[in-house]
DNA sequence: CTGAAAGCGCTTACAG
DNA sequence: CTGAAAGCGCTTACAG
């Protein structure tokens, strides 16, 4: 077996650039003839069809896309636009994104916007590559985003966050069903003075997760012991902890609004303060990250569901791109309690 | 302030879509010379360019990247390959090429290759697009991808692997002096029963990470002690920690192949073998995760330097591609041992 | 520095 | 079902 094998009874063009002209000229039929048999369900002979075909494989012909997007006026990208892509939650949810975009027919444009000054550099660059839709997975670049895709019209759905005012589509976890479970939880199990520790205080996530905790206790006739904010990153839940647990009145328990504060919180519980946890304090997260699950935790926690949610966003942007969903649609996943080991019983006093 | 202050003195077309020929219109310019004012370094002069910008600035005209493209057969648009988003190594790095490549001007097409099928499906599509180049960022597609690269004569660099035979560009972690660290620590700290947690066998940065322990251990007239294969995932870790903690003669030391598996490995030998580390086994990762750095892990491990890594691969990539690189470079980045607590000292017997 | 014109590689009414 | 032709929105020699 050697290079030169009957695989390619004819080299391909020398740079390797071969378009429907070519393949058409082999094939003897026009170009329409050879983008009729690429464009799905467009109608073409059986005859025409596999002289093509032929033809191209020779060739080793792709359609440009590119070539294609200027014609149509339709690019088939999408751009996915995430801030912290080094936070297991979305990294995860991008991947899915991505794959789910991609059994659409759909490619992802990936634009990682680390500050918000990246968005104003971001937005332009979208623009230009005509995308067809965008995914917007921030719990800060949300609203700006999408109020400037609303703007130009473009289809937007938010992942992860909605927001109240303006008319866009989003997917997101119902959150609060999910600090409502939490709530449940910890007055099952006996807990008293229920802390909740906040991720960026103004998203969305954020709001629901503590007006569900907030309501869960209140049915049961209690209030919350105390809060304190952590911004949904490990430094930011240590110095939280530190604050809740330096109190002279410590909670029995504390939700955290993701599980990357609450992981935090576990490791200056029992480093710095020499707390058990559950023994002396029980901590609940929220996402369900891979670490949640490692022994050392044991992280008792509310699963999102992101193959869902990824696959809802991507459905719903899908739809509004070929103009069959008229109306913006916002969609609450259900979520799921994940006991481990740390949340432990309080007996009542 | 209402909508039609004179913000907008002209309202932008209907439809949102404004060409050059509509700025040329407003401007009494001809459609080259709004293209040369939006082309860096085309000739132009001053008072062509400003009238030039104010009508598109009026207009709202954003330059169509795809028209760009398909005129100067540059589409500035990279695919970026990765298979496991959810390492976090991955994750991390992928952030990080993409944020390198916006800054160079280039744009990031994600295309997340689950398993080894969905290649087939994606390769065609990256060249439908006529991306300028490509980064793969996976230990197992690497090869195929890199190598049908080759054959279409398209730029390609390769993430954290290089292969031997072929003939491409690569930037990876120089896995061989990390094992080396590695050795030196566990001679150094009196450890004689070293063990290694492979991770996917025949991917460079597994060979090379064992061939330096190997290499670190022989010049101190030691040889590896056992030697177990977890795949790089947390499950492969368990399972090959229980293989080697549960045999007769135990190691003193473990070096995982990445620090996923060893954390894996601290789980099950305080959870399932009651064993402390690093009181009766000492252990360490490759990578420096976050979780690494958790207090209840408190893993010594090495660290990668991801962002330098990430910048060179896409400076690579873009020299590749603009053909100022005539040979493919292979480029090794320094890594740096962090110690933490999970490596203890022995006595010597 | 500037503009008219051709061309990048496709798609799509339109007429047959 | 099929082909000729116009058009998608830019760029770029070329001539001035």
């Amino acid at each position: 077996m050697n290079e030169s094998d009957d695989e390619h009874p004819a080299p391909p063009p020398i740079n390797g650039r071969v378009s429907s002209y070519d393949v058409a000229a082999r094939a003897n039929v026009s170009r329409s003839a050879v983008s009729r048999t690429f464009t799905l369900g467009a109608s073409v002979s059986k005859s025409t069809r596999s002289k093509v075909m032929k033809a191209a494989k020779e060739l080793g012909y792709h359609p440009n896309a590119i070539a294609r997007s200027l014609s149509t006026r339709r690019s088939r990208i999408v751009a996915v636009i995430v801030a912290d892509l080094e936070n297991p939650f979305y990294a995860k949810s991008i991947a899915c994104v991505s794959v789910a975009l991609q059994n659409k027919g759909y490619t992802t444009l990936l634009m990682v916007a680390e500050n918000s000054r990246a968005i104003d550099d971001l937005i332009p660059r979208l623009l230009s590559y005509q995308v067809d839709g965008v995914v917007v997975a921030s719990s800060t670049l949300s609203s700006t985003v999408s109020e400037y895709c609303l703007t130009v019209d473009l289809p937007v759905v938010q992942f992860n966050r909605y927001t109240k005012k303006t008319n866009v589509s989003a997917v997101y976890c119902d959150n609060f069903s999910g600090g409502v479970m939490v709530a449940e939880l910890l007055v099952k199990t006996g807990h008293v003075r229920v802390a909740y520790v906040a991720g960026i205080e103004d998203t969305s996530s954020n709001i629901d997760r503590e007006r569900g905790l907030v309501s869960g206790l209140e049915r049961h006739g209690r209030v919350l012991h105390s809060r304190s904010q952590g911004g949904y990153t490990y430094a930011g839940g240590y110095a939280a902890a530190n604050e809740i647990l330096g109190s002279g009145d410590r909670p029995d328990a504390v939700f955290c609004a993701n599980d990357i504060m609450a992981l935090a919180l576990i490791d200056v519980a029992s480093n710095d303060f020499g707390l058990s946890v559950p023994g002396d304090l029980s901590v609940i997260g929220f996402d369900n990250i891979p670490v949640a699950g490692f022994a050392k935790y044991g992280l008792t926690t509310i699963d999102q569901n992101i193959e869902t949610m990824a696959a809802q966003a991507a459905e719903i942007l899908v739809s509004l791109i070929s103009g069959s969903a008229a109306m913006p649609v916002r969609l609450a996943v259900p979520c799921e309690l994940i006991e481990r080991s740390s949340v432990g019983r309080r007996h009542l006093r």
